[in-house]
DNA sequence: CCAAAAGTGTTCTGCGTACACCCATGG
DNA sequence: CCATGGGTGTACGCAGAACACTTTTGG
C-alpha cells in the first residue's frame, strides 16, 4: 500500500490553520415540488448574484454552525415558504469547485413535497417567488438545474417504492385524482382498472362513503390515506408502490 | 408566507466575514468494503484524536478547496489504499453539529468493493490498517459506524438491483462462489437451482470452459463477466438483479 | 467406495398487463 | 336525452419460489 508524508489529518493540526487552508461554505438548497391537479411544479425564486442575475434559482441558504443540514432544511422550508411538518428528503452533496462565483461553496440538496391549493405564496421579499412547471425549465442560476434534475429522479425512483403520492394530494381525493398524480409525475400512463386493482390491494385507503359534489357527471367516491395501516405494512416487509 | 430580516444569501455580504461567520470544514470518509470468500469486511484504522483513541475509524480525509468531493474519494482510495479505478459510490451526508470532538466538520460518506486477496495491505504509517468482519463491529470513532451502516444499507440495496457483485470476486468465479457472494453480502439463503436460473437468464456471464482444479471433489465450471453484454443490457432499458 | 461439492427440471402461484362496456349525475 | 367522467372483470404470460436426486472428482 502506498503511503504519503504530505497526508493531513483533521485534529492532527492547529485548527485554526486548517480552517484557513480548508474551510469552505456549506449551504442547503430546497427543491420544493407542487402538484396542482395538472402539472408538477417547483418553486423557484429570482437570483440576485452575478452572473446569474435573475436567473431561476431554489431557495436555500448557508448552513449554520449550530444546525445539522436536515434542521437547515427545515428552516429553509419555515422561514422562506412558510412550510412546517412536510415531506422531505435528501438528495445528496454538490461539490463542483466553481459552482459557486464568489467562494467555494458546496451544497445539499433536499426535496420536499407540497400541494400547490395548501399554500398561499406571499413574496414578502419581492423576490418574485414563482411556481414553474418543471418540465418547462431549461436553465436555472448556479448547478441548480442539476439538484432539481437530480431530486426528479430520486422523486420517481421513491413514488414507485413508497406511498408519497398522497403527501400531494388532498386529504380526500378521488382514486383518478390519485391516478393522474402518478401519471403526470412519472410521465406514463396506466390502465385505470389495474391502478385501482393495484391501490385497492395495498390496502391503504380508506373509502369514506362521501361523494364528489358539484361535478356535473357522475360523482366519484372520496378516499383518504390510512397512514397506520402504511406504517403496518412497511414494518411487515415493506410496501411495493409498483403500478 | 414569512419573512425574515436576518436572512443572509451567500454572496450579498462580505465573503470574509461570511467564512468567519459560517465556514466549516468538510472530510470525505470511505467505507471500503472487502470479501475474502467467508465474509463482508471493511478496512479500519486506529483513531489518534481524543476521544476516539485506538477506536476505529474509516479512511478520511479533509477535502481539498480544488476538488470535488468524488476527487477527494478517488484521492483517498489512492494514496492511502493504493486503490485505483474501483467502484465508488456516494453514500451521503452528515452533519451532526459535535460529530467532530475539535471543531465543526461535516462529512461526505462513499463506499468501494474490492477483493481482499488483490489488496496487500503496507501499513507504512504503522495505523494498524485492519480488515475487519462487518458484522462483528459495534462501535467505531466519530459517528463511523452510523456511517458504515447507511453505506451497508446502500450496498444491500444496489447489490440487488446492479451485478457490482462481480467486482468482489476474482475474475474467474464458480456459481457457487458466486452466490455464497450474495449470501453473505445480504445475509439471506438462495435456491441454488433458482440462483443459477437467474443468473444464466441475465446473460452477464461468460462460460470460460475451464474448471478448478485442485479440489477434492468434483471441480466447478468457471466463469467471468461479460461486461460488455452487462452494459448493452443496461442500455436496453436496466438489468433486475433480484436473486 | 466414501466424502464433498457440482450440477440439473418441473410444478405452482401471484402479479403485471391487455382489453371494452355500463353507470350516475348535471344540464 | 346527452355529455362527461366514474366505475367494473377476465384471460394470458412471465417470473419467483419450492422442492430432491444424480454426477464427478480426490482420497
Amino acid at each position: 500500500m502506498k503511503n504519503k508524508d504530505t497526508y493531513i489529518e483533521v485534529g492532527q493540526i492547529d485548527p485554526l490553520e486548517i480552517m484557513d487552508k480548508f474551510g469552505l461554505l456549506c449551504t442547503v438548497d430546497c427543491v420544493i415540488f407542487g402538484y396542482n391537479q395538472e402539472s408538477l411544479n417547483v418553486l423557484t425564486i429570482e437570483c440576485t448574484t452575478k452572473p446569474y442575475v435573475d436567473k431561476l434559482s431554489l431557495l436555500g441558504d448557508v448552513l449554520y454552525r449550530e444546525e445539522t443540514t436536515n434542521e437547515a432544511a427545515k428552516r429553509i422550508l419555515r422561514e422562506r415558504a412558510g412550510l412546517q411538518n412536510i415531506y422531505m428528503e435528501d438528495v445528496g452533496v454538490f461539490s463542483d469547485i466553481d459552482r459557486h462565483p464568489l467562494s467555494r461553496v458546496i451544497t445539499v440538496g433536499y426535496y420536499s413535497l407540497v400541494q400547490i391549493e395548501d399554500f398561499a405564496i406571499v413574496d414578502a421579499q419581492n423576490r418574485h417567488l414563482t411556481w414553474i412547471d418543471v418540465a418547462t425549465i431549461e436553465e436555472m442560476a448556479y448547478d441548480h438545474k442539476k439538484i432539481l434534475d437530480s431530486a426528479l429522479i430520486k422523486l420517481k425512483k421513491t413514488i414507485r417504492q413508497q406511498p408519497i403520492g398522497f403527501k400531494l394530494l388532498p386529504e380526500k381525493f378521488t382514486l383518478n385524482q390519485l391516478q393522474s398524480f402518478y401519471e403526470v409525475v412519472l410521465g406514463i400512463k396506466f390502465d385505470k382498472r389495474n391502478f385501482r386493482r393495484k391501490l385497492k390491494s395495498l390496502d391503504v385507503l380508506t373509502d369514506l362513503g362521501e361523494i364528489q359534489d358539484e361535478v356535473s357527471h357522475r360523482p366519484a367516491k372520496l378516499y383518504s390515506f390510512d397512514s397506520t395501516a402504511y406504517e403496518k405494512r412497511k414494518a411487515n416487509g415493506g410496501v411495493n408502490f409498483t403500478v
